[in-house]
DNA sequence: ATGTCTGCAAAGCTTTTGCACTGAT
DNA sequence: ATCAGTGCAAAAGCTTTGCAGACAT
């Protein structure tokens, strides 16, 4: 899919999500999520509020969690904790599930797919009678440039 | 293993550990380390701080953080952010690896243990040539208990 | 017109730091 | 006798809240 499209689509959904929830069409939210979904990899806020304010746009931070906390509800974004106090966002839509590699010595996150991790998310809501809705599967390590920069 | 036997060990551990680094064996470190292995289940510093002043402990919060960072160094605790910006700790010696199921509605943390993650994590450290050290694998969800209270 | 959402600034929370004192070596 | 480690309080960093004004409805 190409970008137009997906923002098109997400813009819809955005959309369609406030209407439901009689939140207001506000531009600074759809000038957020645009941000966001023309961004490659994670964000933090505080990098998201400077991008934004370098480019003029007039946003504050709390306007940031606010909007980042509606995209959070209606699937748009996705939030991470690598380990930190600081969270971490990704868009979610057209972008599959996926899991993170996360380096202890220069913090780089990789993504990595594998469906066994669905295998084990089956047995265990079965055997735990516990209804999971997401996951997260961290591993920490040294990535290979920082292997080698170490040795 | 009887719990005695288990904190005469992670006090050796611990001292061990203290000579090697050349810290000071404080009896406030030895006070925290103590404290941590008679508690079941997951603490938060704030809450470590309080149970110790109420017992008339005289430690601060900054002699937990240290004391702590201390313990996560010598592999005697691990730490968790469950998609809060709270860190949780919990003890990690004779107490194997395991997985959480986190209730995203009561915040109640149980503990479940799946071998085949090991399997995951051996094949993509060769995939990805990334030296895994340690993981995190959170599910979250309902817990039976939300699941009926919210229907 | 109404009342929600906004920016801004101030407050809240968790964690870290600075400083003078204490106590392990 | 040293000087690392401590308690305390203040600062720092991320997130939330309060408020007056702006603007979507």
């Amino acid at each position: 899919m190409s970008e137009n499209k997906i923002i098109n689509t997400v813009t819809e959904i955005f959309t369609d999500f406030l209407v439901k929830n009689k939140q207001r069409k506000t531009p600074e939210r759809y000038a957020i999520l645009n941000e966001i979904y023309h961004f490659e990899g994670h964000f933090d806020i505080e990098s998201m509020y400077i991008k934004m304010k370098n480019k003029n746009y007039r946003v504050s931070r709390a306007t940031l969690y606010n909007t980042v906390d509606l995209l959070l509800e209606c699937h748009l974004i996705r939030k991470h904790q690598f380990g930190k106090a600081q969270a971490q966002y990704e868009k979610s839509y057209s972008n599959k599930q996926h899991d993170h590699l996360v380096c202890t010595s220069c913090d780089k996150v990789i993504e990595f797919c594998d469906p066994r991790i669905q295998g084990i998310m089956n047995v265990i809501e079965q055997a735990m009678e516990f209804k999971i809705s997401r996951h997260a599967l961290n591993l920490y390590g040294l990535c290979k440039e920082c292997q080698k920069k170490l040795n």
